[in-house]
DNA sequence: TCTGGGGTCCTAGGACCC
DNA sequence: TCTGGGGTCCTAGGACCC
């Protein structure tokens, strides 16, 4: 077999950049980039977390996910910017069809960074190395934002040599750079190598991708399970899934969770936020013509314990009030009645909704409540989510549709490659 | 002083069936 | 009276990714 050519392309600091460029050609003279900056929530909501920062902001030791109080005691002078997923969606999808331009073969991974499998396409647009420093160039004149390229014959190494020196670089990491470009790197920066797991093989005496590859994979296997045997052949580069264009990976489940800016300390408000949550949930599902046979609800108490309690159901649902009705129930039989911080609905075991079972049980309203709600749906469609809104929400100070829609046209995520 | 939201996959334990 | 395994399904929780 040919050896391929894979390539992974990462936005630097995607979500501050995107931010930068945008102000920049709204006229902004101040280029975020070039300052200590970062996008983050709202804290007076409950969501102030550092969703991307700068490069200076980075060097003040300010993280991703930290809180945003915990990184302006770091760093006093951070300029904030609200996020605005809107933009980034269109940033991403621009980015998307130039490299769609140089493959058939782009996966979009995230929001941010895509495989590219570039074999076969030398003949066409010449050497990896010489494209990739085109492609790279060309993003940033075109759409004024920088990324990193990496480049190696599986999606693994590609994705490993994409996150070395940043910004506006390509890297290679051939099988017989492994030794001296990954090796010696800590273990915390391999591909599935969380803080918990990191902490572990510390324990072990591991410190070091090289020392996972020569570490015993017995041993890492009694200690770590299949985990263990997976980081044993990533420290070694071996990695051969294909890259898949995003629709060919089909969506396994989708949830909408929030952090709610109070404390939820009664059924009343605990109905109406399942109620909006399994409302997003439920267009999503009749958005993707989808039903699914699992149902689950989430909870995070103010004290940040959390627990989650699920149902299959016995025929498949994409029915907005089927779906309240038994995430409602799922949630009394978990509330433990503490202060609730975060609710989340899920749905899960997805399948088709053209052909669905009714049950001699189901709700003789069943038929109706569908065609209600596509009905509903319709008319979101055309003149917005807020178009069409319960009673039971007006003034109720929560929001009638909880959690992000237009997700059919995000990149099925996952951390497996 | 206050810690988001969207996913996937794996494991362990219990129920249940043969 | 006291004792099997093996297989599948379901659920809860934890790990990882961005």
């Amino acid at each position: 077999m040919q050896d391929r050519i894979i390539m992974h392309i990462d936005v630097n600091s995607a979500f501050l950049s995107w931010q930068a460029v945008y102000n920049l050609q709204r006229g902004h003279s101040l280029d975020l980039r070039e300052i200590p900056s970062a996008v983050g929530g709202n804290q007076a909501t409950r969501h102030g977390i550092i969703l991307a920062r700068s490069i200076p902001a980075k060097n003040h030791g300010v993280k991703t996910g930290e809180p945003v109080w915990e990184a302006k005691t770091k760093c006093p002078g951070l300029v904030l910017v609200p996020p605005d997923r809107h933009l980034y969606m269109k940033c991403s999808s621009a980015l998307m069809d130039i490299l769609r331009e140089y493959s058939p073969r782009v996966q979009q991974y995230s929001i941010d960074e895509a495989f590219l499998d570039y074999t076969g396409m030398e003949k066409r647009f010449g050497p990896p190395l010489v494209l990739a420093g085109r492609l790279k160039d060309r993003v940033r004149e075109e759409l004024g934002f920088t990324v990193n390229i990496g480049i190696s014959c599986n999606k693994l190494l590609a994705k490993m040599a994409s996150d070395f020196k940043k910004p506006d670089r390509v890297h290679t990491l051939f099988p017989g750079e492994i030794k001296d470009k990954m090796w010696p790197l800590p273990v915390e920066n391999l591909f599935m190598v969380g803080k918990r797991t990191a902490k572990k093989l510390r324990s072990m005496g591991i410190l070091t991708i090289g020392d996972i590859a020569s570490a015993d994979p017995d041993l890492l296997k009694y200690k770590l399970k299949s985990h263990g045997l997976l980081i044993y052949d990533y420290a070694r580069g071996i990695e051969n899934s294909a890259v898949f264009p995003g629709y060919y990976m089909p969506m396994k489940g989708m949830g909408n969770s929030s952090t709610i800016p109070f404390d939820v300390e009664n059924t009343r408000t605990a109905r109406l936020i399942l109620l909006s949550l399994s409302e997003t949930v439920a267009m999503r599902l009749r958005y993707s013509r989808s039903c699914c046979s699992v149902i689950a609800v989430s909870i995070k108490y103010s004290d940040f314990r959390h627990c989650s309690h699920q149902q299959k159901l016995l025929t498949p649902v994409n029915c907005t009030m089927d779906i309240y009705r038994t995430a409602a129930r799922l949630f009394d039989e978990a509330w433990d009645g503490s202060p609730v911080r975060h609710m989340g609905v899920r749905a899960s075991g997805l399948d088709r909704d053209n052909h669905i079972q009714c049950s001699v049980f189901d709700h003789p309203r069943y038929a109706g409540n569908l065609q209600l709600d596509k009905a509903i749906d319709r008319i979101r469609n055309a003149y917005g989510i807020k178009s069409v809104v319960r009673a039971c929400f007006i003034n109720s100070g929560i929001c009638a549709s909880l959690g992000g829609m237009g997700s059919e046209n995000w990149p099925v995520m996952s951390s497996t490659l």
